[in-house]
DNA sequence: AACTACGGTTTGGTATACCAGATTTAATAT
DNA sequence: ATATTAAATCTGGTATACCAAACCGTAGTT
């Protein structure tokens, strides 16, 4: 019943591209918190049928985006200001303590490499090249996951700021944070190279963000609208 | 086909069962490392069909405790002392910074019942009531959880637990680490009193477990099988 | 004998149908 | 008129059937 898109063979799961999308008209707004989300309207919908939204929805709940109630629509959670400084607050927890474990075992190489990366951002940083910028940024922060030598910790904090991600750049992109942050990772980079831990996990939690100074400046913006 | 074991009206979804069960056959080692997990025979095995099935095997894929490829059948993770230790060094990272949180934000009031579960637990120590210990031990660590004041951190940190109490169970009564843990929890319980999140988040990362020594004697137990 | 090509088998991805819990609505009794 | 309950309906949970991709084995060619 009802044509199928694309003959079937994307190569690649249906539930993961449905997930995204949903995931996008949540953060647009499209979707508001509240909403409930009906399995069969919206199979019906993306011209699916139920077994691929089922997923969908799974991965959804796993992000927090949506709450899954048994027996119940699945509903949009509300996405409050705090409730993403909340996450932020996390990831500065987790990055910090990545850095801190970083510091203690990073090899010289590695220590090299980070340098690198960060000497090539400056350039980046000169020109306003927002793009590069957040390419490299990307760079600095997993070279540092890589030296806390620990996976496990790696998948967790990737999978963290995958999900923040939009909101990040967005907040970024507002802030024109760039040369700042760049000094910011200056001096965590200092603290790994003098091998000392404890301040570069001070630095980095300055530096994902000061979750008081976000929830100002995010209820700004939600009362500016 | 195939009789249905309860009448299907259990309350609780079937999946969620099934993956609690696969669970323990892998960390019981009925499931080894690099097996793999066929739907259609796990579905007859239990007497269920492939849809909770799959269920299941996507929440141990959530889990790390399976590796999910495409078109392919899900097979067991190689969960290594190595890979263990990984994950309680994550929790320890999570721990410790929700202390330090709890240390800066508890109201008088939640400390006082943070000390009330610490000195009901004192009894309990003595009487070498293990059930009794495990309880009141996992409301300390909830009732810092809550007084960290971030819902977010908590849900990841309960979550976090519950994937790892089966292994924590384990060493714990290997270890008859009853009384130490207790001890511990004074020099945490003390820190947040004094309001100093730094001791406190030290303290929390020594309790939660030394990685090294955690390696240390996981391999020991290897061996010795 | 070794390599390639083809066909069958296995197995995950998707669609559809049915069941049961939950909600809502309407009818009946007080 | 209100409250209580029962029937209809909505919706998620489960079962089954079909499709296509990946794997495996065999046969045919060089």
């Amino acid at each position: 019943m009802t044509a199928r898109r694309k003959t079937v063979s994307d190569d690649k799961p249906l539930a993961e591209g449905l997930a995204r999308q949903l995931e996008q008209e949540i953060i647009d707004g499209v979707i508001r918190p509240g909403d409930e989300l009906d399995e069969r309207r919206l199979a019906e919908r993306f011209g699916v049928s139920r077994t691929p939204i089922r997923e969908a929805l799974r991965r959804l709940g796993v992000e927090r985006l949506i709450e899954l109630r048994p027996r119940r629509s699945a509903i949009v959670r509300s996405l409050t200001a705090q409730n993403l400084a909340q996450m932020f607050e996390v990831l500065s927890g987790l990055e910090s303590f990545a850095v801190e474990c970083a510091a203690r075992r990073m090899n010289q190489q590695q220590i090299e490499q980070l340098r690198s990366i960060h000497e090539e951002t400056a350039a980046i940083v000169d020109a306003g090249d927002r793009n590069g910028f957040d390419r490299l940024n990307f760079q600095f922060h997993q070279a540092i996951y890589r030296g806390a030598g620990n996976p496990y910790l790696m998948e967790q904090l990737e999978g963290l700021r995958t999900k923040l991600a939009p909101y990040r750049r967005w907040l970024l992109r507002r802030l024109d944070r760039m040369r700042q942050s760049h000094n910011e990772h200056a001096m965590i980079l200092e603290a790994i190279e003098a091998g000392e831990g404890a301040r570069a996990a001070t630095e980095m939690r300055r530096h994902i963000c000061d979750p008081d100074r976000l929830v100002d400046f995010m209820m700004m913006e939600q009362t500016e609208r």
